[in-house]
RNA sequence: GGGCGGAUAGCUCAGUUGGGAGAGCACAGCCCUUACAAGGCUGGGGUCACAGGUUCGAGCCCUGUUCCGCCUACCA
């Protein structure tokens, strides 16, 4: 016997553990069942769940352990990734705390320290995952600096090098001042902001005159080796070769002609500053300028800021336009509207900074991963982000891989000290050709998407051809949030199409970013984010990942609700109290048939079987098609309202009646039902659908609900006829109840109900009598053709029947009337509008036929109501007359 | 600057190929009916952002406008 109320808690921790003891999460390497493969988007080691975890995980959760029910050879790759720029500077923060850094502690001691603080928290993470059921194959975690993993890195690196894939140079990347690392593009996030733009004087230095400059970044004239016009600009086209003096630090540069110049632009001169600005980079290289650095690597002024020499830059900054004003070379300032780059990990402001660095030269995979996805092989869902995809794929640049940090995948690359040899190897190489010992290994790791782009093989033990590989790669579906389609998804696709030939995954779902009810992103800073853990001890588990499957519907962000989770909730409870109800009802130790007689059964039952078939099929081609809102809630309305609301009302004048063989019957069907149900509602709610399956005397050959055959559609339950009929029944019902509720009679109340019918309807209520009694609440039902209502009675109509309920002593005439003058302006629009279709004759010509003839049948249906109402309006007015 | 998405009931959102708009929550009324008051039954509530167009017919297709969100970009 279940307990009376459902206490998630130690239900959830009991199931868990008994699966993992049981081993059902684990796939084999070999085997004749298809294979079904997830990699999991890997967590950050140092991250904790966040709901945007909670989602990922549910939906993956729902995949996989739909599939693993369907019988396929399920495997659902858990690990973690090193995280590096995020992991190191949590340790450093630790370290700061402790009053030490990471310079004084050297290199070494320093990784020491982040292996040992990912031992003691590098397991929060997978821990959470557990707790909100996650099915992985816990024997196969990973973590991207596994030996195995980091041997792969390696791999693809020494290949992709050897191949010219991989090449190192001086170039302009964007530098975190505050990580002291490169960045690739990605990692900048680009915010619009209202700047100024300055106007600044240069002097020629022979004779009168100066030439005006814009820029944005006064304090970079610093590094200015030239101003540049535009050589078809009538302004200026007599002053390029001359030179120009730079204020205050009085370097002389030219003036060059450039196309790149926009002449509309500001004055229509440009300053210059090769080594701080990407197309001044550019222009410095076309006409062989300068390249003066103007700052250090921690974003202050470097020796050759002259003056300004060890200033911060934006103190710098504002001491340029102090000391330019008052020599009165500020000429003005302006709005200017304009994005500003920031570090992903730690929000300050990226500078372009010149630097030698690694790149992949990514074009040539970008090319195979575009046109994987061109020619089908890989479907991501919805399909709009691949518009996003092909653009970004399309203007992709060269990646830098580059990190100047110390926790990651140390680039494998050593330089002889002796002839400057530079040596890429899988292995430590011990000596050069040259005879000298002396190597030294690259400083940089590398990225730390560079390992995660090698995640769906190097997971499943590449470079060895393993038996994991060759059985789960290509994975079946990668599911994962829009925010790391360029970062992740893209390069996994550009990795493995590379090295595995294949392409990574057949489908890509992406699902929508979890915002507050606001609609605002969630962060810690506005402190608005839901803790998924916090829901869970609240709600259950369950009803949060019944939420969070409802609200995936595709292509739209979610505001999250609380409310939402508290009405699922609800839903559990309702499931809960269902599972209480049948367990009251049968007797212990009795084993309940799954068999289904058809012949045997009645309406109810054959209605309720046909209902479970097609939400069998619905939840079916909704996980198919990754329309995981769709599933759940065909199921919370087929639980609730048809289960709950229906079927179990109507079995229970049999369920307490004394015939046991009928009573046998709406039980068999009944636990039937509901033990396909919670089948269904298995991979949403894992936990509460095992604790009831345990608990009922089901039989059904396995001892887990997860190890259970997923309910498949071709059960041939189907009964259309059992459908129509039950409509009939469910018409007469509600009708009754309408008349109660609008007149607001006592549920109580037992009422007569008339039913006058057409030959077809009387039969069917004829036999189905006893549910009309218990759901209406009627007593002396009279069902025929020719049926006279006695005065006072109410009515209503219903396709194929009308029906009258006698409330002599009870009846509220006006109230009465004015119900079915409602009813009837109703009917007269509805009336009016298809009588406006039909009346119009290009609807009749252009219409399809089939079209024009349902609005035909309408309006003659219309017009019968809408006479038996009037009919009952009249005998109303009737009485009155008669019995005033 | 380019691109994408959204605007439907008081709130949050569904709406598959164009044939008279749905759900959950909230709201109102009546009920403690032996699974469940964390419940049941009944009901009210919408110019589908705006303006045009295509069509016999538009929430859905086309064009434009407004507002909101996101992605992306080397005009200083």
């Amino acid at each position: 016997m279940l307990e009376k109320r459902y206490e998630p808690k130690d239900i959830e921790k009991k199931w868990y553990d008994f699966w993992i003891e049981k081993d059902y999460f684990r796939a084999e390497s070999k085997s004749d069942r298809p294979p079904y493969c997830i990699v999991i988007p890997p967590p950050n080691v140092t991250g904790s769940l966040h709901i945007g975890h909670a989602l990922d995980i549910t939906l993956q959760d729902v995949m996989i352990r739909w599939k693993r029910m369907s019988g396929f050879n399920t495997l659902w790759l858990p690990g973690t990734d090193h995280a590096g720029i995020a992991t190191q500077n949590v340790v450093e923060k630790e370290l700061q705390r402790q009053g030490a850094d990471r310079h004084a502690l050297g290199r070494e001691k320093f990784i020491e320290k982040v292996w040992e603080w990912k031992k003691l928290y590098g397991g929060t993470i997978i821990n959470q995952l557990k707790s909100i059921g996650a099915s992985c194959d816990w024997s196969r975690e990973r973590f991207t600096l596994d030996e195995g993993l980091s041997r792969a890195v390696k791999e693809v690196f020494v290949r992709l090098y050897e191949e010219g894939l991989i090449y190192r140079g001086e170039y302009l990347i964007n530098w975190c001042p505050r990580c002291h690392t490169a960045l690739s593009d990605l990692e900048v996030e680009h915010e619009d902001k209202q700047g100024k733009l300055y106007y600044i004087k240069y002097n020629f230095i022979d004779g009168e005159g100066h030439i005006t400059v814009a820029t944005t970044r006064p304090e970079t004239y610093l590094g200015d080796t030239a101003v540049a016009v535009n050589p078809e600009d009538e302004r200026y086209k007599h002053l390029i070769g001359k030179m120009v003096r730079l204020p205050i630090i009085n370097r002389e540069i030219p003036i060059i002609a450039d196309e790149f110049v926009d002449s509309s632009f500001g004055t229509g001169a440009v300053k210059v500053t090769p080594a701080h600005d990407p197309n001044d980079f550019e222009m410095g290289k076309r006409h062989n300028l300068q390249f003066i650095n103007i700052l250090t690597g921690d974003g202050r002024m470097s020796e050759e800021a002259g003056p300004y020499k060890g200033q911060d830059r934006f103190e710098c900054r504002k001491n340029v336009l102090k000391d330019l004003a008052d020599i009165g070379h500020l000429e003005k300032v302006t709005d200017h509207a304009m994005a500003i780059g920031h570090c992903y990990r730690c929000k300050t402001i990226v500078e372009p900074y010149l630097s030698k660095q690694w790149f992949v030269k990514i074009k040539p995979l970008a090319e195979e991963a575009i046109r994987a996805v061109k020619d089908g092989q890989v479907k991501i869902i919805p399909i709009g982000w691949e518009n996003s995809y092909f653009d970004w794929m399309e203007n992709i640049k060269d990646w830098c891989i580059s990190r100047q940090i110390w926790w990651g995948h140390r680039i494998p690359v050593w330089y002889c000290e002796g002839c400057g040899e530079v040596i890429v190897s899988r292995d430590t190489p011990l000596e050069c050709k040259c005879g000298s010992r002396e190597l030294r290994q690259d400083e940089d790791v590398l990225d730390t998407w560079f390992s995660s782009a090698l995640w769906p093989f190097s997971t499943l033990g590449w470079p060895d051809e393993t038996d994991d590989l060759k059985t789960f790669y290509p994975t079946s579906v990668l599911i994962t949030g829009f925010d790391i389609l360029f970062f992740w998804v893209a390069r996994m696709m550009m990795m493995g199409l590379k090295f595995m030939k294949e392409e990574p995954f057949r489908h890509v779902y992406i699902h929508a970013l979890i915002r507050d009810a606001e609609g605002q992103k969630m962060s810690k800073s506005k402190g608005n984010v839901v803790d998924p853990l916090k829901m869970t001890v609240k709600y259950g588990t369950d009803a949060f990942r019944f939420t969070l499957a409802a609200y995936a519907a595709q292509g739209r962000d979610i505001k999250f609700s609380e409310q939402r989770v508290e009405g699922y909730r609800l839903f559990l409870n309702k499931i809960w109290n269902v599972a209480r109800f049948i367990s009251m009802n049968v007797k212990e130790g009795e084993e309940i048939t799954a068999a289904i007689k058809v012949k045997k059964l009645s309406l109810a039952d054959r209605w309720i079987l046909s209902r479970l078939s097609s939400v069998i099929s619905e939840v079916h081609n909704a996980l198919e098609e990754y329309r995981f809102n769709d599933a759940a809630s065909a199921l919370y309305q087929f639980v609730w309202h048809e289960l709950c609301d229906w079927y179990v009302e109507m079995i229970k004048p049999e369920l307490y009646g004394d015939d046991p063989g009928s009573k046998r019957s709406a039980i068999n069907t009944l636990v039937h039902v509901f033990e396909t149900s919670l089948a269904l509602l298995h991979p949403f709610m894992p936990f509460i659908s095992e604790e009831i399956w345990q608990n009922l005397p089901f039989r059904r050959g396995c001892e887990s609900l997860c190890v259970r055959e997923y309910p498949s559609p071709e059960d041939g339950l189907e009964d259309r006829g059992a459908e129509k009929k039950m409509n009939v029944v469910m018409d007469a019902v509600t009708a009754v109840r309408n008349i109660r509720g609008e007149l607001n009679l006592s549920p109580s109340l037992e009422l007569q109900a008339l039913i006058r019918t057409s030959n077809n309807a009387e039969e069917i209520l004829n036999e189905n009598i006893a549910y009309l009694a218990k759901l209406a609440k009627t007593k002396e039902i009279k069902i025929g053709k020719d049926i006279h209502p006695p005065h006072n009675s109410a009515s209503a109509i219903k396709p194929e029947m009308e029906i009258f309920v006698p409330l002599e002593g009870l009846f509220d005439i006006d109230a009465e009337i004015g119900r079915l003058n409602k009813e009837k302006n109703k009917i007269e629009e509805d009336m009016e509008f298809v009588r406006k279709k039909l009346s119009n004759e290009n609807f009749i010509s252009k219409a399809p036929a089939s079209v024009v003839e349902a609005n035909k049948t309408k309006y003659n249906e219309y017009q019968e109501k809408l006479r038996s109402i009037q009919d009952n309006i009249d005998k109303i007015n009737k009485w009155r007359k008669s019995d005033e």
